[in-house]
DNA sequence: AGCACGCCGACT
DNA sequence: GTCGGCGTGCTC
């Protein structure tokens, strides 16, 4: 039985009688369809017209499901076809293939290769992340008659009204009639009429509309001959005057520099005068102007740029870790290399921060690489997006600065990729494809045979360990570029504050900096950490915090049903402990949450300072598209004495008439839910403390907290990162966490609390299971189920399975065949998803 | 995920 | 009768 449209002539496919087949007329295009759910995510066969150009990456529109609905697609196969008419009969065909230029390139299709077998994420979610895909173009079914209707139905039949409203309506949607007649009724109609004939459904997509063309003027006349018109206008004469000394100009240039209408400009193109051309082109953001000053490398920046470019000559996929304190001048060595790589014709992906993509840093690069320069952020419109793309795509840049996604740039010739600030968590996407641009990279090297350039002057744990074992060749920037010098760091007891009845966010030392700071006229930082949005529990006269016994990081606050004040828990493994009514330690009965906002400290700071010119930076500020650079640039401009936020304040900007930089809780990033806490409370530090003084002056750091004999303050006030580097690695050990395992954070999501937890039990055992049998040579450490992190978002429920593991081919197949457990029926509304090394849990 | 199909109760 | 709600099952 077949219910399918059959191909238009069956006699192609006839078995001659000796019993050879001719040729069939179609091949087999396997597809994915992009919008599939992971259980759908699997290959679909489409016959496509033997002469029909289709190539695995092709981008195609199929008719999917028992309405036929149209589906974008991305072919992987083409493969010849039984010639056997019951065979050809199983498939329908393909409705058309989308614009050629957006087909995905063989690495763009390993890439999404990659992506799935990593990230597990859908086919559909891999393509949208390494293509422009605001350019695919929106499927809509147009209905059109192509017969008369058969007499059989009179005027009142539904069927003849139907027919008789997509006759009046030009290119009638199938979505424009289910409104006017109803769904139900209207599609029952529909195919009643299209299996008559009367009817013919047709699959439009819209071409890529979204090519900007913009329209440039020339003139072949000669100064003479413009002289000898007798012009109506002065306008006219003016125009093609501007067209002899200019030459070939845009439009838009002649309207803003003449002043005048684009309708006069035509005239000239009548008369014969000028002549006009479309023009592709492209919506670029910045724009770089300034001259490219080349400053002299000092002695060990020259030998850790020299040795990268030996990396980068070596023809072999190699990766280097650049480590430099702050002002150790890496942004240099980072130019130079990628200098060197572009004079040899290869392209250079540089990765950002997205704090740190400002027109600052995006100047000081562009303009050492001109307009072979793309940006790409997340800021950037669908059309902006897609030339920066299209242009990577064409040859016509050498150097594509951007943030995380920014990695699937489409070069053909990669020579480098740097990612400065590496240990920041925002390269790791936590969304689908859950990615880490930092794979992604290394993976493009290898395909590339190019470098791999890590920046940073607090490299993450896993890096360093890295570079320690020679995974990653070592190049360390010693000394600190001029001559400030590391500012003098201090930090600050806030629990004898508060014994001495001081309950503000300010010591009495850093009100009293500030003071002297403000009548100098110079400026001060002010950083307050206010990440997560889970509080912890500590005893705010010893310091005391409480942490999970078995994993070591603090225990987090949750409410509960059961009991008002809650309980606390830990995120990795689970364990609970009720919320204690005093101290363990100094039985202190006034135990807190921890937990306050920029809004109080700057409250505060307008009481103690009621002249101080006060700058607020944060999320709440800065949600304009330009607002985080304006306040950069006023109080850059000296607009403001005192600058307050979060950890944006932190990022390498360069404000030469700061002195001071206080830190309000260095505490709170040392005491989040995160194995890496320490590890970005160091970071954190080393970054705010090097905002102070970074010209001839001594700068000054305040380092407030209730646990100033924590061993990470001590290092970071040192800025000693190998000694932070060694206290940490052992307890990463010991405690098995990254880089000596890797951490799958598997989480259950549904409706109903109760099917939450029975189905993270079902996958729990069936895990259980795999291991016991076909993945015996897997290790893995489970903990859980137990409630997420945020228990319920949006009405639904999240139950989490921690798993430690090594993330490597089998263990990911270990947890694709768990996940297909579930598979083709997810039961009541549950779903399911693993993020692998998440940043936040 | 969508969508059809089928079963059921409510209603012009 | 028919419209519309929801449960079930399928998608080349």
């Amino acid at each position: 039985m077949n219910l399918f449209m059959l191909p238009e002539k069956m006699s192609d496919n006839i078995i001659k009688p000796n019993g050879a087949r001719i040729e069939c007329r179609f091949r087999l295009a396997s597809v994915f369809i992009l919008s599939a759910p992971y259980h759908l995510d699997k290959p679909f066969d489409y016959l496509v017209d033997r002469n029909t150009d289709v190539f695995p990456g092709y981008l195609v529109a199929v008719p999917f499901g028992g309405g036929n609905r149209p589906e974008t697609a991305l072919v992987f196969k083409v493969s010849e076809l039984d010639s056997d008419i019951d065979t050809e009969l199983r498939y329908k065909p393909i409705s058309r293939i989308l614009d050629s230029s957006l087909a995905l390139s063989e690495e763009a299709m390993a890439l999404v290769e990659f992506l799935k077998e990593r990230t597990f994420c859908t086919t559909g979610d891999a393509v949208r992340s390494i293509t422009p895909s605001a350019a695919f173009s929106k499927l809509e079914e147009y209905i059109e008659c192509v017969a008369q209707i058969s007499d059989y139905y009179t005027p009142e039949t539904p069927e003849y009204k139907v027919y008789e409203f997509i006759k009046k309506t030009k290119g009638c949607t199938k979505n424009k009639l289910f409104s006017e007649f109803g769904q139900r009724s209207a599609s029952k109609i529909l195919s009643k009429l299209i299996s008559e004939g009367a009817l013919a459904c047709e699959i439009g997509a819209k071409d890529i509309s979204n090519v900007k063309y913009t329209v440039c003027y020339e003139t072949k006349l000669s100064e003479h001959e413009i002289n000898s018109i007798p012009f109506r206008s002065m306008k006219h004469k003016e125009i093609l005057e501007y067209l002899l000394e200019h030459g070939k100009s845009e439009q838009s240039e002649i309207i803003s520099a003449l002043g005048v209408s684009s309708s006069q400009i035509k005239t000239l193109v009548e008369k014969g005068y000028a002549l006009s051309e479309q023009r592709e082109c492209y919506r670029i953001p910045y724009l770089s102007s300034k001259a490219n000053e080349s400053v002299k490398l000092n002695g060990a920046q020259q030998e850790a740029a020299d040795k990268i470019i030996a990396l980068t000559e070596s023809g072999e996929p190699k990766a280097a870790l650049l480590y430099g304190v702050t002002g150790s001048g890496k942004t240099q060595v980072m130019r130079t290399v990628m200098k060197s790589v572009i004079s040899k014709g290869k392209a250079v992906i540089l990765l950002v921060p997205e704090i740190s993509l400002t027109p600052q840093t995006i100047s000081f690069f562009s303009a050492s690489f001109g307009e072979r320069t793309a940006v790409i952020h997340s800021g950037l419109s669908a059309g902006e997006r897609f030339d920066a793309w299209r242009r990577i795509k064409k040859g016509e840049v050498d150097v594509c600065i951007g943030t995380r996604s920014a990695i699937f740039a489409p070069f053909k010739n990669l020579g480098l990729i740097v990612i400065d600030e590496e240990q920041e968590h925002t390269y790791k996407s936590d969304q689908a494809p859950k990615y880490n641009a930092k794979d992604v990279a290394a993976f493009r090297c290898g395909k590339h045979n190019c470098t791999l350039l890590l920046a940073s002057a607090t490299p993450s744990v896993e890096s360093y360990h890295k570079a320690v074992t020679g995974a990653y060749t070592l190049c360390e920037l010693p000394s600190r570029y001029g001559s400030g010098g590391i500012p003098k760091t201090d930090i600050v007891d806030m629990r004898t504050e508060t014994k001495d009845g001081n309950f503000s966010l300010f010591s009495s030392r850093l009100v009293d900096a500030l003071g002297d700071n403000l009548a100098n006229g110079r400026q001060s930082i002010l950083f307050l950490n206010r990440r997560g949005y889970h509080s912890f529990m500590s005893c705010p006269s010893c310091g005391e915090v409480f942490m999970c016994p078995h994993c070591s990081v603090s225990l987090t606050h949750h409410y509960s049903r059961f009991n008002e004040k809650g309980y606390l828990l830990c995120h990795y493994c689970g364990y609970k402990s009720h919320i204690p009514d005093e101290c363990p330690k100094c039985h202190n009965k006034n135990m807190r949450f921890m937990g306050y906002g920029t809004q109080l400290a700057e409250e505060q700071i307008k009481k103690l300072f009621p002249s101080a010119r006060v700058l607020r930076m944060d999320a709440d500020t800065t949600a304009g598209k330009f607002s985080y650079d304006d306040i950069l640039t006023r109080f850059r401009n000296k607009e403001a004495d005192i600058l307050l936020g979060t950890q944006m304040v932190t990022k390498g900007h360069d404000f030469p008439y700061v002195t001071l930089v206080g830190m309000l809780s260095a505490d709170q990033s040392l005491y989040v839910d995160d194995y890496r806490a320490n590890e970005r409370t160091f970071s954190l530090i080393c970054q705010t403390v090097g905002r102070a003084g970074r010209r001839d002056e001594e700068g000054n750091a305040l380092i407030q907290c209730y646990s100033p004999d924590h061993t990470v303050l001590e290092v970071a006030k040192n800025q000693d990162y190998r000694a932070f580097y060694e206290n940490e690695i052992p307890m990463r050990r010991s405690l098995v966490f990254p880089p000596f395992c890797d951490i799958a954070a598997i989480t259950v999501t549904s409706d109903n609390e109760a099917n939450a937890f029975s189905a993270a039990n079902k996958l729990l055992e069936e895990i259980k299971k795999l291991v016991m049998n076909s993945y015996s040579d897997v290790r893995l450490q489970i903990f859980g189920p137990f409630e997420a992190p945020v228990y319920k978002l949006n009405e639904r429920f999240r139950v989490r399975l921690i798993i430690k593991c090594k993330n490597n081919k089998k263990t990911r197949a270990l947890f694709r065949n768990a996940l297909n457990f579930f598979g083709n029926s997810m039961p009541n509304n549950i779903s399911v998803g693993i993020d692998i090394n998440p940043t936040t849990l």
